[in-house]
DNA sequence: TTGACATATGACATAGTGTCATTTAGAATA
DNA sequence: TATTCTAAATGACACTATGTCATATGTCAA
């Protein structure tokens, strides 16, 4: 989290750090990214932004984290106007990252080198790597007589399995620069196999 | 790649470095891996580093391209061995690389910090990227008739939604530290799901 | 013995991080 | 208004790490 210095800047100087910030993590992945573009860029001196973030992580994740509110707040507003269809609403939710313009590249930067705690604040958005309170809001909200589980657990499971797939699919959009159409349709692919299930019952031997 | 100054190396020399390398990236991971540990441990001259490979990233790709190689083998082994059956293979390879314990902290630190890269290296062991000849090696031991599919094409997607499912139960089990059997008995669940699909079919009303 | 080539070496230039002593600003108090 | 106190600003600096390069060393063939 960055310092209460940050939180009691005025309006237009965090502004202008935040733009100046993003501006850089768009450029370049996180360990590539260089504190002295993002003080040249904001105008500040570079004891300055040492008090206003721990560190260049502690931007990174800031930023993260403020987009992540975003997306999750949409995602909540798709999946309730989805009646709780978790796949409806996961390709709605897909189309829309994907399309983002604004943050294309600081997404890209992202997708391309998540790490594992990347990964988690990202996550937050539309799952949860553990069963939390974060998980149970949303279980609520899922209408899990679609869904061909047994119980709360295995929600869990097939939200995991959801968020492992799309993750990937994000990270190959980004990676191969696929156009949106043609990343929506392997996603589409692979959420009908999902859903139908990959692997064949052999028929009862006559 | 390394340098080509590497492999003319005798043997011992190799072997040495190798070794000082795999110990670094096992106590970090890549980026906070340095180079200087490296020399140090190996007892050579900062110089003679960069006769051997471009930079840091050319070592690491050096140990993880070995470490696939192996792995390509065991896992092409085992799908021979299981007579193609996909399922039962990955069941098997997952046990097996989670209970590696010569090069666990390697694993670890590679898994937590995933990067696309990386992920590209690795995934060589046990399916592709792209659809080139690598897949269709694999798709050749596959038996396909077990897989609820229509065509290449699907198959294709049948196994890039299996390596991202399998990939994330890596990261939790490193990330969460699970002991072996905890981190089974999740994946066999999360294998179930996807064989039998996520989405419950709604009955035609009568 | 000499020349040509491959390899080895470590000092150095460069770049980036995080700290800290000092200065400045602004609010609160007398 | 003058004084004091605290928060914030600043940039020089110490430190760490990378990658390069001029020079030294070793090896083999003619």
């Amino acid at each position: 989290m960055p310092k209460i210095t940050f939180f009691n800047l005025p309006e237009d100087k965090k502004e202008t750090l935040i733009h100046a910030a993003k501006k850089e993590f768009s450029r370049v992945p996180l360990y590539d990214a260089s504190i002295a573009n993002i003080i040249k860029e904001a105008g500040i001196p570079r004891g300055s932004f040492y008090q206003y973030f721990e560190d260049k992580e502690d931007a990174f994740f800031f930023l993260l984290n403020e987009l992540t509110k975003e997306h999750k707040y949409i995602f909540i507003h798709i999946l309730t106007r989805n009646n709780g269809d978790i796949f409806e609403t996961m390709i709605e939710f897909f189309r829309i990252i994907i399309s983002e313009e604004e943050n294309f590249n600081f997404l890209k930067n992202t997708f391309l080198n998540m790490t594992h705690r990347i990964e988690s604040t990202f996550s937050r958005s539309f799952s949860s790597n553990e069963r939390n309170e974060s998980f149970e809001k949303f279980s609520s909200l899922i209408d899990k007589s679609l869904l061909n589980i047994l119980d709360a657990n295995e929600l869990f499971y097939v939200l995991k399995i959801i968020a492992a797939v799309t993750f990937r699919s994000f990270v190959d959009k980004f990676a191969r620069d696929l156009p949106i159409e043609e990343a929506m349709n392997s996603y589409l692919i692979e959420m009908n196999l999902l859903k139908k299930g990959l692997y064949r019952d052999i028929p009862e031997s006559t």
